[in-house]
DNA sequence: AATGAATGAGGCTTCATTCAT
DNA sequence: TATGAATGAAGCCTCATTCAT
């Protein structure tokens, strides 16, 4: 029905040209406002710490509000994780058949644009709120592993995989490597983010080359 | 609650040949039971999801008993987080002092030992559980850090400096190697506590040695 | 939407020639279809379970559309009660003066006509209705009494009255004899539409006419 | 569970004789006493305007109190039907077995009984709740109809067939009688407790004479 | 030490009603 | 006239915590 909803404004759109109601345009702006709200509160204070009433604030409308669009606490969670996954499982898909003529030079990097893109909190939120629901909401656990998790570790094992067959890797197991790669970009987004670690740490491009370089002297067929 | 306990420390004090009701017996252990009882809750549902009738009940005594031992639900996961994380600071501590003569063999043996026990749920569920209450209760995250995470960064990064000047490994970044050898390893917990992934893997030790073997190529001085 | 349907609507007063727009048509017929709608759901779910939506829906319309109409849900129950009262009240008046030559073969034709007609779930959703909100709106209580239960009650007195002055009944008491006649009446509709009973019963004529039998036994002045 | 508890406490009882802290006693009475203030509240405002608070605060309770031996709202609807049910329905199979030597004296009683029982509001409220609640709780419509008005029909017919037997009354079907005899007296009872119909009426004892006297002419054998 | 009973505070959700278009 | 959007005001229920015994 909200599609149904939408499919007839737009066309009342393309009829009369651009001019439409600005509650109408609120009213598909709310669901993502609401979402948009409930990240940062979520990742504030956790899914139970947060009232609905926080939500509804923050996207600046009233409590009630919050159900015009979600029937309960529990599916603006599901939709936030919905929301969230789906563009990385996209980007994680794409990933897979990213592989240049230079696996070495790709790997690195990949790895660098993770390092640098889960330095920004907004980012680390998503598999952050996962983590700490996924305890009472199993689904979402699963849901997040199978479109993010596994794909990434997809396309990486597809990267190293091509590596190894063009000569550039040596033939290691891939799903073990791929995990020696994103494990500790993980490890140093929750000390940062998580834990409280003061980043007296490199910045993350250097941090990144260094730990590339780790993996790489590991990986590449001719050692240095 | 804290004069109660202190009464019968005392009472306690008379017991070369005096009564000792059972249930005196058990008081002394009730706070441990709390405690288990709590972990395994906490574990389940999450902190805040868990009532304190819940560990209460698995505790086996009533609600009203636990506040003869905590003051609050706040003080039992205080409490928890504190029993749980001395041990590991101590053998974290320990493990600096480890370094023996064959460091690329102590390495191994270390993360293949970490791969094993953390395997254990229960031994799993501390971190997870720092990790998810982390945002409000920061403090909790700090001590965390600094008693496990931090230490245990030190001892990896002692064991790899001392192997680099032993001219056993090349000069690398002890942090980022310790990150190295530690990210993978949460990884794969995470991925199956948490997110419910099959272990259609490797058994533990299997994958410890291929993390293991990957990584010695990047650090050893000499490539195999 | 509401363009959409308006230009459609223009073009119907188009038709005609002189404008009279059908939705103006269709406005003054709202009202009663709304008091049906509400009838319905009133009937089914009770007067305070039934929310205003229920209503709208049921008649068509939107929520706010049924405020056009009604100033309150509670102007909707008094409008339904006093629509509905109205012609059963007039039919009561008449029926006082009905009382033609056969006052036994009238009673009896009176009784037999109600039996049916109150099988009818539509005509005994109002005194059920009635029934279960005049705790909270008495005078609604109060108007069901005066304007149909007392006019019954008086109607069926005339009738008696009239049939023991003309030797027909003996001289029982009026009230009495109108609360036999029509108490097992309502009982009836009560045990089949209220408490689900299953109407293994004879159907209403025969019923009645036991009834009827039984009754004037005790009324006529000759036993038969 | 409950059932386990005050044996529990009974056994406790028996030891020490008499003395029962006080609020073990409340809590056993308690049940009843938020179900007599149910009674009262659903029978002012009806079911649904009743709120929890207000059963709570004439119980003498907080509301969460009354969350300690109620599930819901609606179980303590359950309940209270329940609760109310079972002694009239115990009543109305002891009537079956009444049939005394004398029918006619018998019925009457019983009739007289009836009529001046239910002018209690206190008796009357439970019929009335069950009506205006039946809509939304159907087997609590069933459950009335199958151990009360079902138990109290059969008890009058089989009260009238013993009669038939005897030769007291004539052969008329049992179940037409029954509903002769009782429709009267419910529709006298929600004239007065529903409709606010002022008692200007004679007082119960003369009444169920009338109505008694009326019915048995129809019924008995010999026409007087 | 132990617990059954009790409650205040608060969160989620619903709904009659209003408003801008 | 008509409606989608919005909200204030409840109401139900839960739960950490306290108390009397």
């Amino acid at each position: 029905m909200g599609a149904a909803r939408r499919s007839r404004e737009e066309r009342a759109g393309e009829r009369t040209g651009t001019r439409r109601p600005r509650w109408r345009r609120r009213a598909e702006e709310r669901p993502d406002e609401i979402l948009d709200a409930a990240l940062a509160e979520f990742d504030e204070r956790g899914f139970d710490a947060t009232r609905v009433e926080d939500v509804a604030a923050r996207a600046g409308i009233s409590k009630a509000g919050v159900y015009l669009y979600f029937d309960s606490k529990e599916e603006i969670l599901r939709g936030l994780v919905e929301r969230e996954i789906a563009p990385v499982a996209r980007r994680m898909r794409a990933l897979a058949e990213a592989g240049g003529d230079d696996p070495v030079a790709t790997l690195g990097a990949i790895v660098a644009a993770m390092m640098t893109l889960i330095e920004n909190p907004r980012v680390f939120a998503v598999p952050r709120l996962v983590l700490s629901v996924s305890g009472r909401f199993p689904e979402i656990g699963v849901h997040y592993r199978k479109n993010v998790v596994e794909e990434g570790l997809a396309a990486f094992s597809a990267l190293l995989a091509a590596g190894i067959e063009k000569g550039a890797f040596r033939p290691v197991d891939p799903t073990t490597a791929a995990r020696a790669m994103i494990g500790p970009i993980l490890i140093h987004a929750m000390w940062t983010h998580v834990l409280g670690g003061e980043t007296g740490d490199a910045p993350p491009a250097e941090r990144a080359r260094a730990h590339v370089d780790l993996l790489m002297r590991g990986l590449r067929a001719q050692a240095a």
